[in-house]
DNA sequence: AGCACGCCGACT
DNA sequence: GTCGGCGTGCTC
């Protein structure tokens, strides 16, 4: 800016520049701040809003001019980190417009690290200072000599190094001989080597990490899906793609649908590379995590393993984004913004120009449109690695080959098991249902248990003598006496959970060790994780299982995976339910002979005409998705995306809610609903971004496109003025 | 009268 | 998201 001479004006005092900041607040436009300095967009800076001080982030929009003087506040600190970089603020107006969210909750996400922005403590230690202790001890000797090269030591790990009480530490520092200093925070990150430990690969593998290497050395926007089957080595496949980017000198992130599925590959990164990369997400301690953002932004972090909010890091240079197991339904956010982590992935990478890589051995329906119709590139491994063949897969038919009354586990697949028993082998039997039995009803009076909140059926859980809601969490004491008619011992338990089929399974083999892997088991992670290593230890011969073990894990003794009802989940009305199961049961018969030897998958079905169960026993994948693709083409659906509803509006909050809840119960379900509010569905609908269709609730008459928009239209609207639902798809996103 | 609670709008 | 203001309705 200069004056009418040509000069630039003097520097007056302090509020000459005002700058755009957007604040982690439910708002889309950034307010207008002054401040002594111009600052570039990307900086991270403190400002006061109403009565606190919140973090926000110099944004691109040019300052509302129109603000008066008076209401413009000053900025009120400037961080010393690095700026926001641009890609990362272009996804943040991106997804904030696809999600139907506010650009300031988006940037929240990003900013969510308090720590991280002051420099970090120094860390308090203790040094020799050559001065000797009146009273020379063993434990005293000990310590001093380990103090004798002149290091800086922590006071527990000195202790513990030295295998002496904390107190002797203090004794010494106490009479001169150490000295409390302050060292600054070690913030070294290891560098990863990308010619450490090269994997052999094998032919299809080897053109398959070429094809990414060249992706990632063409450096600028592409998706490939690696679709391989389980055990095909997809992993070493994509780790190709990292340490080209690594060669390159940029940033990679690594995206995994769940918590407990990353510490196999951090450990699968180290030793490729030699060292480990860095971890992010919510279970990660607050220091640490502080430690990985500030790493990210300065670039000093080369690799990243994390869960779906890892995409919202400020990484200084991203280079590759990889998303494992990109089918994974919990890549899907539903609470405060709900987005898609592996969707908004491709984003990131095109915001970017770099490349994104979705790897499964059940790639998502939609991604599989996504690679035939040409916007992603398929790398495909057909077969397993040498060493292991895929598991033979059969169907029972339960009409015919069925149990006796009052057990669920067909003579086929108890011969099986005991087969499998004698030659000191495991076995799984897989049932995808928690509790002991999914109703319990009186013999007497018919009367079923249902939860008050959602009307599903209460199921029975034995071990903790609770009725217990699936839906909502709602849990009761299992009654002796039934309350509606109040007959003693009348209340029978009817279908099977995982409990009833370890009974079962008890009951059959008296002399085997039984071990059942349900998340509802008392414990927690420690427990598991513990059981998990006693099944690789050989520790257990009979596993029974809810969809827990179809994760991660390998069970290398295991030969037969027996599905007890492998046509739960078929019919529940959830559009993607046959991708689900085929998916769930691909996975779980897969685990079996997965370390070598041979493995064998039994399924237990009324429909072994399905396209779902013939896919699964004829092993052809691609049939499989032919049949689903038509399938969905003939109930009108589309292939991609999700199917979803919006709640209009309704009388008030909580009945809209309601009608949300019941409506996700209905047909369509978990995954497959959204909730929007009034305002953010009537925008949806009207930019067409998404179809719809009245449901039974709405005014037939009404035109509603025509309606949103006078509603829209009409300024403050009265609260409840519209009640309608409508269900929606959204459109191919890129 | 005094206050708990829920709703709503503003925040530059 | 978080705060303060304000209205409703219930209790000491």
């Amino acid at each position: 800016m200069t004056d009418l001479f040509g000069t630039a004006p003097r520097a007056s005092g302090r509020r000459d520049h005002r700058v755009s900041v957007l604040v982690p607040v439910a708002v889309d436009a950034p307010y207008t701040y002054a401040s002594d300095r111009a600052l570039a967009p990307g900086t991270v800076v403190a400002v006061p809003l109403g009565t606190r001080e919140v973090l926000g982030c110099v944004w691109d929009d040019p300052p509302d001019e129109t603000i008066g003087h008076n209401r413009i506040r000053e900025v009120s600190r400037i961080f010393d980190c690095p700026p926001i970089a641009d890609d990362l603020r272009r996804f943040v107006d991106w997804v904030a417009a696809w999600t139907l969210g506010t650009r300031g909750m988006i940037l929240r996400m990003v900013l969510r690290v308090p720590d991280a922005l002051e420099p970090e403590p120094p860390i308090k230690a203790v040094r020799a200072t050559g001065t000797a202790p009146e009273r020379r001890t063993d434990a005293r000797a000990r310590v001093l000599e380990m103090m004798s090269d002149g290091m800086a030591w922590s006071k527990s790990g000195l202790a513990t190094a030295a295998g002496v009480s904390p107190s002797v530490v203090d004794g010494l520092v106490a009479q001169g001989c150490l000295e409390a200093v302050l060292i600054p925070p070690s913030t070294a990150y290891a560098v990863p080597d990308p010619e450490a430990r090269p994997p052999k690969l094998f032919d299809a593998q080897r053109h398959a990490a070429d094809s990414l290497v060249t992706a990632v050395a063409a450096d600028r926007f592409s998706v490939s899906l690696l679709d391989g089957v389980t055990g095909s080595g997809k992993t070493e496949v994509f780790l190709e793609a990292v340490a080209e980017t690594v060669r390159r000198g940029r940033q990679s992130l690594i995206l995994m649908p769940e918590i407990s599925l990353t510490n196999v590959v951090i450990d699968r990164i180290e030793r490729r590379f030699a060292a480990r990369p860095a971890e992010w997400h919510s279970a990660v301690p607050p220091r640490q995590r502080a430690r990985v953002w500030r790493g990210v932004a300065e670039g000093r972090v080369p690799i990243v393993v994390g869960a779906r909010s890892a995409l919202f890091l400020p990484f200084a240079d991203l280079g590759l984004v990889i998303v494992d197991e990109e089918h994974d339904p919990a890549y899907k956010q539903e609470d405060r913004v709900s987005y898609h982590a592996r969707d908004m992935a491709i984003v990131r990478g095109r915001e970017g120009g770099f490349p994104v890589i979705l790897s499964s051995a059940t790639p998502s329906i939609e991604s599989r449109v996504n690679a035939d119709q040409g916007r992603y590139r398929r790398l495909h491994l057909p077969t397993r690695i040498a060493g292991s063949e895929m598991p033979e897969v059969t169907a029972i038919d339960m009409r015919r080959d069925g149990p006796e009354q009052g057990q669920w586990i067909s003579p086929r697949l108890a011969s099986a098991a005991e087969r499998v028993l004698a030659d000191g082998r495991q076995v799984l039997f897989f049932l995808n249902r928690r509790g002991y039995a999914p109703l319990t009803l009186c013999r007497t009076c018919g009367h079923r248990f249902v939860c008050p909140n959602c009307s599903t059926w209460l199921v029975d859980h034995r071990l903790r003598g609770r009725l217990e809601c699936h839906h909502c969490g709602h849990s009761e004491k299992r009654p002796e006496a039934c309350p509606e008619c109040g007959d003693l011992d009348s209340l029978v338990a009817c279908g099977p959970g995982v409990e009833r089929i370890a009974e079962e399974v008890r009951a059959r083999h008296p002399d085997s060790r039984i071990l059942v892997l349900s998340s509802d088991l008392p414990g927690g992670s420690d427990r598991l994780r513990r059981e998990l290593q006693l099944v690789a230890d050989g520790g257990v011969d009979i596993i029974v299982g809810t969809q827990l073990v179809a994760k991660g894990h390998t069970f290398p003794n295991l030969a037969l995976v027996g599905v007890v009802d492998a046509d739960l989940g078929l019919a529940n009305g959830d559009p993607r339910a046959a991708e689900r199961t085929f998916q769930l049961l691909t996975q779980v018969t897969g685990r079996a002979g997965r370390t070598g030897g041979t493995g064998e998958g039994m399924l237990q079905t009324y429909a072994p005409e399905h396209p779902v169960i013939k896919a699964l026993v004829s092993g052809d994948r691609e049939a499989f998705y032919r049949e689903e693709v038509a399938a969905r083409r003939n109930a009108g659906l589309p292939p991609f995306g999700r199917l979803a509803a919006i709640v209009v509006s309704g009388p008030d909050k909580h009945e809209a809610e309601s009608y949300a809840r019941a409506l996700a119960r209905a047909a369509p379900r978990s995954d497959a609903v959204e909730v929007l509010g009034p305002a953010e569905a009537a925008l949806a609908v009207l930019r067409g971004r998404y179809r719809f269709r009245l449901l039974a609730r709405a005014p037939r008459s009404v035109d509603l496109q025509a309606y949103l928009r006078d509603w829209l239209a009409a300024g403050p609207r009265p609260r409840g003025a519209l009640k309608c639902m409508v269900d929606v798809d959204p459109q191919s996103f890129l």
